[in-house]
DNA sequence: ACTATAATTGAGCAAGTGTTCAATCAGTGT
DNA sequence: ACACTGATTGAACACTTGCTCAATTATAGT
């Protein structure tokens, strides 16, 4: 019954899974972030990720099995973006922006939605879900340690105010991002949205010091 | 049939609804806030408005019906409340920042969900609900109007800068609204979301001039 | 070839969904 | 009293939901 992300070697080996389980929890992710928990289906899981219901619930236990390795997934990614952003950068800072303006122009044409999948699984859930809750809460969490991690090096490097701590200062960002990328629903205006990003970097208390 | 928010008088009056219309609305809007549309089934409503399929058919059409005037409603209050704020100052900045205040402590005991109604709306419904999407936006939009005119008061007053229009300053307090609210779901330390509110305020582009 | 083992299938289940409608109920005007 | 009429009821419908499991398929080791 059992299936193995990466098939093992055991003493009689037998067919292996023939899915690219990476594959199959990327596509999952993307519908679950598109449509949100609820209105996600497994039929329409099915038909994205083609594969039938047993195998699906041999691999993956339950709908909130999937989306909780789905959570995982787009928490995954989300660091990789950010330190793709630190290595294609020469500042911490520099980093960071790159970064928010990557987050919000996703919001275009390929993302399947132009909100943070883990801020719309806070939004959507209650405690009826409250392990896949807490989840999203937790890798929310991480991002704002990183962003903290960031910014702490900003102020060694004297680019910014110290008279925040980093944390207090991630968690500034991390309320522009998740304002600015709900907004951005309501009025896409690029320029707008442009203003809104530079106001972030340009004021106090993550205006960049001369 | 139909069913009149207020018994008109026709040619021959018969059974009036025994139901309080705004009281059932706010009820089902309540549930809606908490639940989000898509988690909000009709048993859910039946029990807590006490009203059977039947009647909830004839008074509201069908589940969108019902949460379309749960939305309206939600709005209308929100409007209520911000010129109650403007009643109870004496500046156009402070009822504003009163407002914030008012609701991101609701966040505590008695409002359903800590996050906006509307928000929760655009970060949940897609183009399957285009009309309801729609209407949420739309409402985002009317109160960004209400602080739109505010920050322009503000602005003759001299309490604030004129560098940016009344339009801009209105988006940047939607932002920090949307954002802290989101943001007090994962940490609703009080003295953190104090924080925000206070940098919202003591920064530009809403810092008090003196 | 044969067997052991596990991945895969898909029909189908019990429960839940939004919604309908014939029957009933209860005020109003006569 | 009575009849008229619209509000109210709740059983029931067609459909969807998340999920199960006996049957089938496919591979690896003998």
């Amino acid at each position: 019954m059992r299936q193995s992300a990466t098939p093992l070697i055991e003493h009689s080996m037998t067919k292996p899974a023939k899915f690219d389980r990476e594959d199959i929890i990327h596509r999952a992710a993307n519908l679950y972030w598109e449509k949100g928990f609820h209105a996600t289906s497994m039929r329409n899981l099915q038909e994205v990720i083609d594969m039938r219901p047993g195998s699906i619930y041999a691999a993956f236990g339950s709908k909130e099995g999937l989306f909780k390795e789905a959570l995982d997934h787009y928490a995954q990614s989300g660091v990789d973006v950010l330190d793709d952003c630190v290595a294609k950068t020469d500042s911490p800072l520099a980093a960071l922006k790159l970064f928010v303006e990557k987050a919000i122009a996703g919001q275009k044409t390929p993302a399947p939605s132009g909100m943070c999948m883990l801020v719309k699984t806070v939004a959507e859930l209650t405690e009826e879900n409250a392990d896949l809750l807490a989840q999203a809460k937790q890798s929310l969490s991480v991002v704002e340690g990183e962003f903290a991690k960031l910014l702490a090096q900003a102020q060694a490097n004297g680019d910014i105010d110290t008279e925040q701590t980093p944390q207090a200062l991630a968690r500034f960002l991390q309320v522009q991002i998740i304002g600015i990328r709900t907004y951005a629903h309501v009025n896409s205006d690029d320029q707008t949205i442009g203003q809104l990003v530079n106001a972030t970097f340009n004021n106090p208390p993550l205006a960049k010091l001369k």
